[in-house]
DNA sequence: CTCATTCGTGCACAAACATGCAAATTCGTG
DNA sequence: CACGAATTTGCATGTTTGTGCACGAATGAG
C-alpha cells in the first residue's frame, strides 16, 4: 500500500462518510494508529481536514459553515445520494439541484463515468472538481445564499438553452394535491425551468418530505416522472404517488 | 526490452492501474528497482506523473491539489487580497477573478460592507455565502477544472450584459510588451470579457508574476488602470508600467 | 474527581531513495 | 564487420523517509 494512496483513501472516506474515527481506518487499512494519526497531523497541516478527539472531520477550505450542514447528511440522503448516482447511464447529461442530498450524488458518482453534469449549485461545481471525467456546466445567476444555489432570471435564461436527460430534484414538500413545493419563490422558478429542461425529473425524496406541504409551488405532480425513497418508507405511504404512473426507487441500505 | 517500450509499459499501467509501486513494476518486467526508478524520476521531470514514495501517480493537475493550494496562500497574496479589498467602496460592482489571490481578497471584506461580487469563480462564490451584506452575481458556462472557472461563450455572453465598476484580475505573467499573459486559451478570453465590462481593471500582481510570460494573451497593458503589487517590489521594477500611466498601489505588510 | 482513550514525541529499524561508478549493451560510422 | 562513443543497467554507498513501539501528557466521559 502506497503512503500517498493511503492518504488519497482516507480523504475519500472523508468525503463520503462527513467523519472518520482513526480506529476504524487503522483495523481497515491494516496499518498502525500512530501512522493514521500521523496522516490525520500532516493532512491537517495542509489544510485538507480538520483534526478532532479521536479522527477527523473535512475543513473543506471552499465551503465554510455550508460544510457543517453538508457533513450531518442522514443516512437516509446518503442512500438516496448512491442510488441516484447508479441511475446515471455513460454520456448523459443530468441536472444536479442544489441542496444536500444533490451533493451527496456527486460524492457517489463512480470515478470512471462520464457524463455531464448541469448545476446551478457553486457548491456541486466545486465538488466535482476533484471528479475526473465528470464535466461539469454552470448555470450562474444572482446567488441565493440560504440555499447557495443561482436564481433569477439570467438563470433561467441559461437553462433554457440547455436540453439534459434527467433532472434530479431537491424539494421541502412533496404532496398529491399541492404536488411540489419549497420554501422559496425565485426557487421554485429555476426549479421549474429545470424540470422544463431535462426529459425525466426524478424527485429526491428523503422521508420529511412526504407528504409536507412549502408555500411555493414548484410543479404539479405530472411534471415528475420518477421518485427516489429510502426503503424504509412504507408502500402505502407511496401508493397515491405510484397511482400517478411515478416510478418509485426504494434506495436500499448497502 | 526496450527503454522506451518500458516507459510506455509504466504509462499505460498507470493509466489502467491510477498507481504504480516500483517494487511490482521491477518484479513484473525483470528488471532491477533502481532503473525503474530511473524511468519514474525521468517521467515525472516530463510532468507524465507524480512521484510518490514507493512510486508513482498521475500527474492529474485537476485532484485535490487546489484545495491545498487555497490554505497555502502566501503572506504577499494575503497583503493584496487585503488592500484589494480595501479599495471597494461602499455600492459598488466589483469582479472578483479566479484564483487564490482573489479567495483573499473575498475572505477581507469588511463583514459591513454593502457591495455586489460579479464572480465566474465557484470557489468565491461559495466563499462569500458566509458575507452579511454583499450580493453575489455568479458566471455560468462550462467548468475549466484546473483554475475553477466557468468559461465558454455562454459565460462570456453572461458577462457582456454587466457593468461593473471595478475588475481585479489575476494574471500568470505581467510585462511591458507581451502585457497580460495567461496559461489558458479560454480563460485568456473570459478575462479580456471580463476587463471590457468593468470600467476599470486593477492586475493583482505578487511578485513572481512581475515580468513573467505566459503562451496566452489576454490584453495589452492599455487596458489595465491599476495594480497592486507588495511594498517588497522595488520601484525600479515598476517603472515601465507607471510610466504607461498605470495607478500602482503598494500593499502595505500590516 | 477518576479513569480509559487518545495524542504527541523520541527512538529504532526497515524500506525507499539519490548518487557515483563500472560493466554491459546499443548505436553510429567507417 | 570492427571499433569507439554513448547510453543503459546493476550494484555499492550513504541519506532520507515511513513505520511501529514505548512512555508520559492531554483530553473527554462518567
Amino acid at each position: 500500500m502506497l503512503t500517498s494512496h493511503r492518504r488519497k483513501h482516507i480523504l475519500d472516506t472523508l468525503r463520503k462518510t462527513g467523519a472518520i474515527i482513526a480506529k476504524d481506518l487503522s483495523a481497515e487499512l491494516n496499518i498502525s494508529e500512530d501512522t493514521i494519526r500521523r496522516d490525520l497531523r500532516e493532512l491537517a497541516a495542509e489544510g485538507l481536514l480538520q483534526r478532532v478527539h479521536g479522527g477527523a472531520m473535512p475543513s473543506s477550505p471552499a465551503m465554510g459553515n455550508f460544510a457543517a450542514r453538508l457533513n450531518v447528511a442522514t443516512d437516509e440522503k446518503k442512500i438516496i445520494g448512491r442510488a441516484a448516482a447508479a441511475m446515471i447511464r455513460r454520456g448523459q447529461v443530468v441536472i444536479l439541484d442544489g441542496g444536500t442530498t444533490a451533493v451527496q450524488i456527486a460524492r457517489h458518482l463512480p470515478s470512471e463515468l462520464r457524463a455531464t453534469v448541469v448545476t446551478h449549485s457553486p457548491t456541486i461545481a466545486v465538488e466535482l472538481v476533484e471528479h475526473p471525467t465528470v464535466e461539469v456546466i454552470l448555470i450562474g445567476g444572482k446567488l441565493f445564499k440560504h440555499s447557495v444555489v443561482a436564481v433569477g432570471a439570467p438563470a433561467i435564461e441559461n437553462i433554457s438553452k440547455i436540453r439534459a436527460d434527467t433532472y434530479f430534484m431537491g424539494v421541502t414538500g412533496i404532496q398529491a394535491e399541492a404536488g411540489l413545493t419549497t420554501g422559496d419563490f425565485e426557487e421554485a422558478h429555476v426549479k421549474r425551468a429545470l424540470s422544463a429542461s431535462a426529459a425525466e425529473t426524478i424527485v429526491l425524496a428523503s422521508s420529511e418530505k412526504l407528504n409536507a406541504v412549502s408555500p411555493y409551488v414548484i410543479a404539479p405532480l405530472s411534471a415528475v416522472t420518477g421518485m427516489i425513497v429510502s426503503d424504509q418508507v412504507k408502500s402505502k405511504t407511496l401508493a397515491p404517488f405510484s397511482r400517478l404512473g411515478i416510478t418509485i426507487t426504494r434506495a436500499q441500505r448497502k
